[in-house]
DNA sequence: TTTTTAATAATTGTCGACAATTATGGTTGA
DNA sequence: TCAACCATAATTGTCGACAATTATTAAAAA
């Protein structure tokens, strides 16, 4: 039997507020609701069709997931972007994924191993395969971290990186651009990373995932200077 | 003029559902709310004589400090405490206040850092006077973690700490006991963390804070094996 | 007795309306 | 012209009621 009510990123909406929620949250990630932008309440339910109760149990789990902002007696706001917090979470990604490797280097099974390979291989064909497209490096990017932050087995850890910052990260690769000159790179990097989890070394396993995103970090730090 | 609407755990609440968040938050902290018990809206609602709407808004929030968990069409429960969950925050807290002292070593004031200092001497005054109340020592120790990791500067670093895994904390500290045969070492060790901080030596500042916290963990993995 | 099923009760999801607060725009005064 | 103030409009906070779903209980079948 197919669980209905997990909050994995393809679970299935039962309710109405579980619709709105999901799909507010990709138009704020894809920048359809403009950043900074002042949730109107009644404006918004009526877009969705759905009385205020039902929206605001939307709003408030957005609120969750770092993607609105609220204040007592003005109301909701979507969360504006700034250099400066993208190098905050660059910051706790490093810490945490770094961990979360150590970790999946002794818990990921050897299916999970496999499949993270499969995973690789296959956005290489796709890099190969259209140079330009940047698209599925960027979401296979982001699916390889997901995976291993997964076969950590930490489910708290899991809580805080797959729902509260996963989504932070992506409405700023849709928004920031991300143009990734990176990419080469970034794929020896991410084998190298699978090769000291099989080897299960999650000593060399968490200084490589720290380097990966550090690698990053700096380099968005450093295109900030030269602006 | 006096910002009254922070988030930060002494904030003035405005608003009926604010109140009613405090006041449940600390009860669910004290185990007032039996833990895994149900959350009964209509008899939680009478009980604060507010309509569900308000306690409901209360609820979604208190499910943001991981302190309950909902299912859809079920409703909300206090979250489980288990000392695998406890190991798991053991792990994370780790690896976010031991970066949380390495940036409070490059970004801690000099009256912030001699703040932190009182706070020790404070502290071991008041542990010196009577030995067996163990509260203030708790308590003194979690003023510390949290004025390092306000000191660290990094705005998300500071919501995951002191708003989502703060209170999971304190829950187990009140419900699991936590005797804490550690004190006097665990003065020490504070101490040492402060000299780090205040030499700017982040790297050691790290180190320090993870082998203190990985105490912590190592002692109730120990408990644990010996039960 | 045990299991399945059906009717009932209770709970959560959703709705629309009113009250309290905040934002807006115009008026008055300097 | 600009600032402060007030009246108005709009928005958020809160409420109670109904609909949809789940939990409970009782009856029926095996």
């Amino acid at each position: 039997m197919a669980n209905t009510d997990d909050k994995s990123p393809n679970a299935v909406a039962t309710t109405r507020a579980d619709l709105v929620f999901t799909d507010l949250r990709q138009r704020i990630v894809e920048g359809l609701v403009v950043m900074g932008s002042k949730i109107s309440e009644p404006e918004l339910a009526r877009h969705y069709d759905i009385s205020r109760s039902t929206l605001r149990d939307a709003l408030s789990r957005l609120e969750g997931c770092g993607l609105l902002e609220r204040k007592a007696n003005v109301g909701y706001r979507v969360v504006t972007l700034s250099t400066e917090k993208l190098l905050e979470i660059f910051r706790v990604r490093e810490s945490l994924e770094g961990m979360a490797c150590n970790l999946a280097a002794k818990n990921m099974t050897a299916e999970q191993i496999a499949e993270l390979k499969s995973l690789l291989t296959q956005h290489e064909q796709n890099e190969s395969l259209q140079q330009g497209e940047a698209y599925y490096q960027k979401e296979g990017d982001f699916d390889f971290h997901f995976k291993i932050v997964f076969g950590s087995g930490n489910g708290l850890l899991i809580r805080l990186l797959c729902e509260e910052l996963y989504y932070l990260v992506r409405m700023y690769r849709y928004q920031f651009g991300m143009a990734s000159p990176r990419a080469k790179k970034a794929f020896r990097e991410h084998h190298n990373i699978i090769q000291a989890i099989e080897d299960k070394d999650g000593e060399l396993a968490e200084i490589l995932m720290r380097r990966h995103i550090s690698a990053s970090r700096l380099n968005v730090e450093k295109r900030m200077n030269t602006l």
